[in-house]
RNA sequence: GCCCUCGUGGUGGAAUGGUAGACACAAGAGACUUAAAAUCUCUCGGCUGUAAGGCCGUGCCGGUUCGAGUCCGGCCGAGGGCACCA
């Protein structure tokens, strides 16, 4: 009997699948149709265990859908256009193009050992100029349909390097190359205009019924409706064409706790302050020498600049308040400008106590005059409140109520307008970046903009551009840009913005389903195939991957690319956990971190020193792995030393899937030795010799059970759970009487069983026991519910909620006679003491409980 | 700062409101072996007790319940997202 050999086996049953063409996903009108989904990958380089995690759970599903009869399609392909690219291609002086496709190489290399179920044949990258080719047929489709617009944006601009910075290029408020201060500055954009469907993506979120609740949840903040009054205050002395500011706020309730107005330094008023007052220049510059990102507009202090203006209070004409410039006011959100209430809002709390501006009290308790001290406070819905207001004095009303009434009161007076607004910004697509698609229009000195013709497409890259200084290379390519006017036909220039990666991996799903098409979609395919039945992939891509998605299947459908059916692209959501290390960095002189990997680091008594200094360095536990910090873990090495089975089993083991899991280097030998258990167990039964017609009830018992909850498992992505039931099975079949017919057939059950998790394994003691054909087309075994049942359960009995005995009854028993020998129990007798009892629960098959 | 999530033995984790720690890892003891590896068996939350048993225990504080790891409120800590990272 020969050792179990990963290496041995694993290369011949991928050879057996791929001659048996399992995987190569046909359109089949007589079996049930499946589309698995995972995110797919961006080429960095090399795999890393979050690929292993994501990608073995999608094969587990898919492998699973092909043993109950369905006719799956579970394509892989590259998100492949980004940044690294460039930044590869700037630091070490090759082509993105040459990068990208030279990782694709390396990590499909990776992947192939792994044994996964992908349909190699639909392959592509989005960088494949017959994909953003289609993508840029799309634009246009989609510019016709008035689905995207051009608009002022800011960008975050480096001033010394005369480029755009992405957000994460912006280190502590300077350029992540020169140095230098980052400035705001605006530039023209294109836009698609996700806000026209803000209602409808958050409405839609309910009918999901499959996906998370937290994702639902953060898409609908996201989102972000809210009701709220538009009005406007007139401005006293006001200079030309500013007679009035309009402000938008969700709190009109609180209007008579006012205390001041704030306006974005981005707002005309402000814009137009700034050219008579060098003061408000000056503060406004300050405000947009800022990042762009929210997180750091949050958390930098908050400042303001006194205008000198004042404004009328619409309640009461006699009362003025201040126009203050604010740097936490954004101009994206309602109408840019507030009016603040700090006694209801911490940071108008905060901004009033440093400018030593008013706070007015408008909430009181219900029976005295003591203010509401709480600052966030929000009137509860259904409770009654009593708060001031200027229309009918301190009045008492549940808090919706209030604000109702104040809406009521402003439209019925004519001052205001109760108006619903969202969150959820128009989604800007340009990025003055050479590595992506190019939006395809031309820029005509008479015509203006102008789409491209469908039949120039694609607009390609060119190759021959260089990275030897910061910016955009299409920018100063000496003749890309050059075009004729679609239009006019007169020489014109092409717009050398391409689009955000997301434009890319918002349709690919699509895409998929028909890889050759010489149209965006095949109609006939996308109806057979879509909606991806499961999609997989990381958390961190809850709101603006699969929101932008989400929009895109909308977009598609209007624009007749996706049938009517398909409106939401993902039937059923997933999202697996991250994959994180500990980091290990040391600050340097200059505040910069240098990140050391995991295998330059030594770990002694909880700290860790670098084997090359033996100095401590510090530790920040559990992140995230990110090429940039490091902390990446390889999980070639795995699959070199043990095997594909072995590392494919061992990520599905232990931590549920949808939970973050600290990588350690520990496990996966122990995955690896209870593989080749499992090997050695069924060999052996494989050269038993049988007795004659043994039925082991206790295994075929077991093995149900088994096959019950290992089902259920993979049904509900609860892997984990699957495979613990699987080391019990095994430990049972290991046990149970030789030579048994039964154990045998237990034994190409557990072949079943685990076949969605090592599927070449599962394959091997397959053959060896005799089973027909290849098992991963035997259909899935069935859990017979008689042998789920037991005949005796074993229930504990509480006093007062604590155990106290067991005992084991018939399921059949009635209550009353548990009671009774319940009551019996020596531990149970000693517990109560000689007290009567007061009562008696029994919950039949689970637990009693004597109350006394 | 805002939105979201998570917190259980030495470790990963299990537990439709019903026996907390399943299943594993690590550790310890033993069997086999000349020896080692491999394999097999046993022990394994803490305190206490010769034992039977008892007490404590799911980040912290409080609440609901016959019964709370699970539900509710408030804290603390860690992680993810915050629109140009993918």
């Amino acid at each position: 009997m020969s050792r179990y050999s990963a290496s041995d086996i694993e290369g011949k049953w991928q050879a057996a699948w791929d001659k048996a063409g399992v995987f190569t996903a046909k359109r089949d009108e007589t079996k049930p149709k499946y589309y698995v989904l995972e995110m797919f990958p961006y080429p960095s380089g090399r795999i890393h265990m979050g690929h292993v995690r994501n990608y073995t759970m999608g094969d587990v599903v898919a492998r699973y859908k092909m043993s109950t009869g369905h006719n799956v399609l579970h394509p892989m392909g590259w998100d492949a256009f980004g940044m690294p690219a460039e930044n590869a291609a700037m630091a070490s002086g090759g082509h993105p193009k040459e990068w990208t496709y030279n990782n694709i190489d390396v990590m499909k290399g990776q992947l192939k050992p792994l044994g996964l179920s992908f349909d190699w044949s639909r392959e592509f990258a989005t960088c494949d100029p017959e994909y953003y080719g289609q993508q840029q047929s799309l634009f246009l489709d989609f510019l016709d349909a008035g689905l995207v617009y051009r608009k002022n944006a800011v960008v975050n601009w480096d001033p010394v390097d005369m480029t755009v910075l992405a957000n994460e290029q912006v280190e502590n408020g300077r350029g992540w190359r020169s140095g230098a201060i980052v400035e705001r500055k605006e530039l023209t954009q294109w836009f698609f205009k996700i806000s026209d469907h803000a209602d409808e993506l958050l409405d839609a979120i309910d009918g999901l019924d499959n996906w998370p609740a937290k994702v639902k949840l953060m898409q609908s903040n996201w989102i972000g409706k809210s009701r709220g009054l538009e009005f406007s205050f007139d401005v006293i002395d006001a200079p030309e064409g500013f007679d009035q500011v309009t402000v938008y706020t969700t709190r009109p309730d609180t209007l008579m706790g006012a205390s001041f107005v704030g306006i974005s330094a981005d707002h005309p008023l402000a814009r137009h302050l700034e050219t008579q007052n060098a003061d408000i220049a000056a503060f406004n510059k300050e405000c947009r020498q800022m990042s762009t990102s929210e997180a750091d507009m949050e958390k930098a202090e908050k400042k303001g600049f006194h205008t000198g203006l004042r404004v009328r209070h619409p309640l009461d004409p006699n009362w003025e308040l201040p126009v203050w410039i604010a740097n936490f006011i954004l101009m994206d959100y309602g109408t840019g400008a507030v009016f603040a209430c700090p006694a209801h809002d911490q940071r108008d709390l905060d901004f009033a106590r440093k400018y030593d501006l008013p706070v007015r009290d408008t909430f009181f308790a219900l029976d005295n005059d003591t203010p509401v001290d709480h600052v966030a406070f929000v009137p509860p819905k259904t409770e009654k409140v009593r708060w001031v207001n200027h229309f009918a004095g301190l009045d008492v009303a549940t808090g919706e109520d209030a604000i109702n009434a104040t809406v009521d009161f402003a439209e019925k007076a004519g001052w205001g307008t109760g108006v619903t607004k969202f969150r959820l910004r128009d989604w800007g697509l340009s990025r003055q970046r050479y590595w992506g698609c190019p939006i395809p229009v031309v820029h005509c000195d008479d015509c203006g903009v102008v789409p491209e013709k469908k039949e120039n497409l694609p607009i390609q890259l060119p190759d021959d551009v260089s990275f030897d200084k910061p910016g955009n290379p299409l920018d100063r390519h000496p003749t890309w840009r050059d075009c004729s006017c679609p239009s006019c036909g007169k020489p014109a220039q092409r717009e050398t913005d391409t689009m955000d990666t997301f434009v890319d991996s918002s349709w690919y799903y699509a895409r998929f389903t028909s890889p050759n098409s010489g149209t965006p979609t095949d109609l006939d395919d996308v109806k057979y195939w879509m909606n991806v039945d499961q999609y997989i992939g990381g958390i961190e891509h809850a709101i603006l991957h699969l929101l932008y998605s989400r929009f895109f299947a909308r977009a598609m459908q209007i624009t007749g690319h996706l049938p009517q059916t398909a409106v939401e692209p993902f039937n059923a959501l997933f999202t697996q956990g991250m994959v994180t290390h500990a980091i290990y960095k040391r600050e340097n002189q200059d505040g910069r971190p240098t990140y050391f990997y995991p295998e330059q680091v030594e770990l002694r008594d909880g700290k860790a020193f670098l084997i090359a200094d033996g100095a401590e360095v510090d530790i920040v536990p559990s992140a995230k792995m990110s090429k940039s910090k490091n902390n990446v873990v390889d999980p070639v090495a795995i699959i070199d030393a043990f095997g594909a089975d072995t590392a494919r089993w061992f990520v599905l083991s232990d931590s549920p899937p949808e939970r973050d899991v600290e990588w350690t280097a520990s496990g996966a030998e122990a995955a690896g030795k209870h593989l080749a258990r499992v090997y050695r167990i069924a060999a052996e039964i494989a050269y038993e010799n049988l007795a004659a017609n043994d039925q082991d009830q206790a295994l075929l018992k077991d093995m149900h059970k088994a096959i019950h909850d290992v089902t259920q498992g993979v049904e509900s992505f609860g892997f984990n759970a699957s495979i613990a039931k699987l080391y019990g099975f095994t430990n049972t079949l290991a046990k149970s009487k030789a030579g048994s017919e039964a154990k045998r057939m237990a034994a190409r059950t557990l072949a079943q069983l685990m076949s969605p998790m090592t599927p070449h394994l599962s394959e091997e003691i397959w053959a060896l026991l005799g089973g027909d054909g290849l098992v991963i087309q035997s259909p899935w075994p069935v859990a017979d519910p008689a042998m789920l049942i037991d005949d005796e359960v074993t229930m504990p009995i509480q006093v007062n909620g604590k155990r106290r005995a067991e005992i084991t009854v018939s399921k059949d028993l009635p209550s009353s006679e548990i009671e009774k020998i319940a009551l019996a129990q020596d531990g149970v007798v000693r517990a109560m003491d000689g007290a009567t009892p007061k009562k008696v629960i029994v919950v039949p098959g689970r637990i009693i409980n004597v109350v006394v």
